[in-house]
DNA sequence: TTTAACTGTTAGATTAGTCTAACTTTATTA
DNA sequence: TAATAAAGTTAGACTAATCTAACAGTTAAA
């Protein structure tokens, strides 16, 4: 039986290597700093960690994660996700209410409970942001796509997901009318300070690379991400 | 703020005195022996809930809820059984396994979530085992019913209600079929060993006084439980 | 290649909730 | 009412997760 706080150490891991494209270790520093606790609390974690067989490491070394870690990490991503989906699609919450009480929620463990949850949802595919929900085996078809700072001047592409790593963020979006499945076309780009103007159902935007970078797209036309010629 | 354990303490309070007739106060070691602790563990935390103006209480002396705490312990009780509500009928759990998930459930806060659930279910006025649901001010409507062992030979009741306390009581409970809202017979009560035969849908069954003391009734006729004359 | 900067570890302290063992207070009963 | 039993409290210890401060190892740059 795993803690709340190992869970998250597992989710963490998780979300820093498996979701984060060329990426498989993390050093100890980038790891506390995205829990927010100190290096020295990861250190002491790791050692607990290690004895049951969820990440390999060693002393002064690079944090990666066993299957058997990856695959508890990868039900908590689940149940997360899960969760956000059910109280956006019955209890009408809006897309940046879901995270922080989905933050609790996937730690209630019960797999009757995710099982009949994801059942109830009719097998969902991805969450309101837009992100893959693993299957009850953990697996999860990882998206293939851009952000929406990679595009250039002219081009058009879909939104697939959005990253749902702040309120701010997620408000401005939704303010806009920003929706999953919606179509940007870049008007222009500065250089000098990083702007990028976007149009978005006939209305243009002005927005910083904080917005860019924090969604998702793929070709408007054939869905890909690389290795388009569209 | 209040911690996971503190919220135990304080819906286990509401337990044994808002919901056990006639009685208002209770002792160490009934409250210790409620939540599987030490009274030593209880007379500690005591002192935290004193501090925090959620209990009355001095050394050696009972224990009463004050108004905040009973307010605090009655919206566990309203989460737990809305969650129970919500797993039965949605996620089609059954009686005897929704109480261990929502003991986990319960202590999720947020109004908006309990709130939104509340509105998703229709309101309900009662969880799966007939208990009622507190409303969104920790109201509730003490219900009006006698246990079954208070019904004499030759009288019929109708049930409304069963307490969840028991995982091998609902498991039985289901196996013969009970339902809420069943009608029951008293057949014969034996004095030496206090066995009891009721009729259920044209059946006998001999049980025990852990059988007839977990099940509420009301008059059949009239749906009262005192003061009824049918 | 030596040093500075960064990265990571260890030791010792803290907090919440629990325990056991010994003690104190209150209640019961002979 | 004195003795005994029951109920309740206190002191001291433990665990998990955290911290700070000091130390150790690694990397990169001058």
């Amino acid at each position: 039986m795993l803690s709340f706080t190992e869970e998250n150490y597992l989710k963490t891991l998780v979300q820093l290597t498996v979701f984060s494209e060329g990426v498989e270790e993390v050093g100890v520093n980038s790891l506390a700093k995205n829990l927010s606790v100190k290096p020295a609390t990861v250190s002491d974690m790791l050692r607990k960690l290690k004895e049951k067989s969820l990440v390999n490491y060693k002393k002064y070394g690079k944090i990666s994660l066993t299957e058997e870690g990856k695959l508890a990490g990868m039900m908590v991503v689940r149940r997360h996700r899960l969760w956000e989906t059910f109280l956006y699609q019955k209890l009408d919450f809006s897309w940046d209410e879901v995270h922080e009480l989905a933050e609790e929620l996937e730690h209630v463990y019960s797999s009757k409970l995710i099982n009949g949850l994801d059942k109830f949802l009719e097998f969902p595919a991805f969450d309101p942001h837009g992100d893959a929900i693993p299957n009850a085996k953990g697996e999860i078809a990882l998206p293939f796509r851009k952000t929406l700072s990679e595009i250039s001047i002219g081009e058009s592409c879909r939104i697939v997901a959005v990253k749902d790593n702040s309120t701010d963020f997620l408000q401005y979006a939704d303010k806009i009318g920003l929706k999953i499945q919606d179509v940007i076309t870049i008007v222009a780009k500065e250089d000098f300070d990083a702007l990028t103007t976007i149009l978005i159902r006939n209305e243009e935007f002005v927005v910083s690379p904080k917005f860019t970078e924090n969604i998702f797209v793929v070709c408007r036309l054939c869905g890909k991400a690389k290795g388009c010629s569209c």
